[in-house]
RNA sequence: GUGAGCAGACGAUGCGGUCGCAUGAACGCUUUAUGUUUAUGAGGAAAGUCCGGGCAUCACAGAGCAGGAUAGCUGCUAACGGCAGCCGAGGGCGACCUUAGGGCAAGUGCAACAGAAAAGAAACUGCCGCAGGCUAUGCUGCGGCGAUGGUGGAAUGGUGAGGUAAGAGCUCACCGGAGUGCAGGAGACUGCACUGCCGUGUAAACCCUAUCCGAUGCAACGCUUCAUGGUGCCGACCGUCUUAACGCUUGCUCGGCGGACGGUUCCGGCAAGAGCGGCUAAAGCAGCAUGGCGACGUGCUGCAUAGAUAAAUGACCGCACACGACAGAACCCGGCUUAUUGUCUGGUCACAGCC
């Protein structure tokens, strides 16, 4: 991932449920809030709710390569945590893909403004 | 050919193309960041965490207890609760399979219902003899007998014969069990002979016997470094209390060590953050030779390449095939157990057919 550091503290991701915007689909579950760094901080969260060790890491494998297809048309200094359901390992890469260009990424524009994105930067 | 049974191999991908990830190496760059090239990149169970070990730290002044594990024998192994071979018991026509397989002749406990009686032996019922009275087998009394008594998982060894008033291991034969002796075997055990006539089951009930076990697990543990905050511990000072308490020492006891408690203050150190190490070559695998029935040992040769840390092995397209089951390394090994689509290989057994 380019533009995107990958987050690794407990404490940003309990901020991000606690206080960021929820954007719930059926895939997939977005937390987003903003923080004030020049780059996404992105976490991903497959719990054992969803299946056992194979499957969850296909979900993080998944949610990774849509972000890194997507990232450059999202808002700049965002913490994210997406977190896998039930549903997504079945899906696919394309169909997650599809849902971040059509509806997640204009919904993080539409909640947080971001006129900047990266492939304006550079 | 049909049907069984055993052992084993593979187990999910391969090739081409586009994008992408982790680690190592090389090159480029003033160093870092980063870039380019290249190599490598999940399993037979990686799983469950059920055993055993390595490794690390703690305690080392030890002893005992408690607790836990194992339970036929001999071996293999670093070790094991694992494996191999054998013995006993059970199942199968057979190949073969199963087996938590010490001790109720140390003690305690339990044995529902049924049954006369469930562990102390007797009572009850019954059989037989004698006596009494009565019309009378019946009834009453005394004595003998021992297991006949619908049960039950289990009834004082079983079956048959003799014996007797009636009976009884009372006697005999066979069987089961016990003891002793002899023979064989490394041993479990097996065979034979004799004695003798023997009180059930349960130890996956407490318990007893034998053997083994210190505790905690890589978030162990070691090193480096910064800032903040005054949290915990150690040191310093003051006060109080006293030889018994208190604290530490593996869960407890003995034993051992330390005087103990409270308050104050500031200085120094340690831990909590981050980074690095631990971190992968290991009681390793394959082939050949050799010893052994085998587990396995010995020698030689060759191969040795995952090491992440919010955690790398992916996505898409085309072709091929078994049309992809169970499933993802987290310190490392040896086992066990559990999950699993299927494909293939080699012996073996029974039945049928042919020669």
């Amino acid at each position: 991932m380019l533009y995107t550091v990958v987050m690794n503290r407990n404490r940003d991701f309990q901020l991000c449920y606690r206080k960021g915007v929820c954007i719930p689909s059926r895939l997939v579950v977005m937390y987003a809030r903003p923080n004030r760094l020049p780059y996404d901080r992105l976490g991903i969260t497959a719990g054992k709710k969803i299946g056992g060790a194979v499957v969850r890491s296909r979900a993080r494998r998944l949610i990774r390569q849509a972000w890194r297809e997507n990232e450059c048309d999202a808002p700049i200094g965002l913490d994210l945590v997406i977190v896998a359901r039930h549903a997504l390992p079945e899906a696919g890469a394309d169909k997650l893909s599809r849902y971040l260009r059509k509806e997640g990424i204009p919904a993080l524009r539409k909640a947080f403004g971001g006129d900047r994105s990266c492939s304006e930067r550079s």
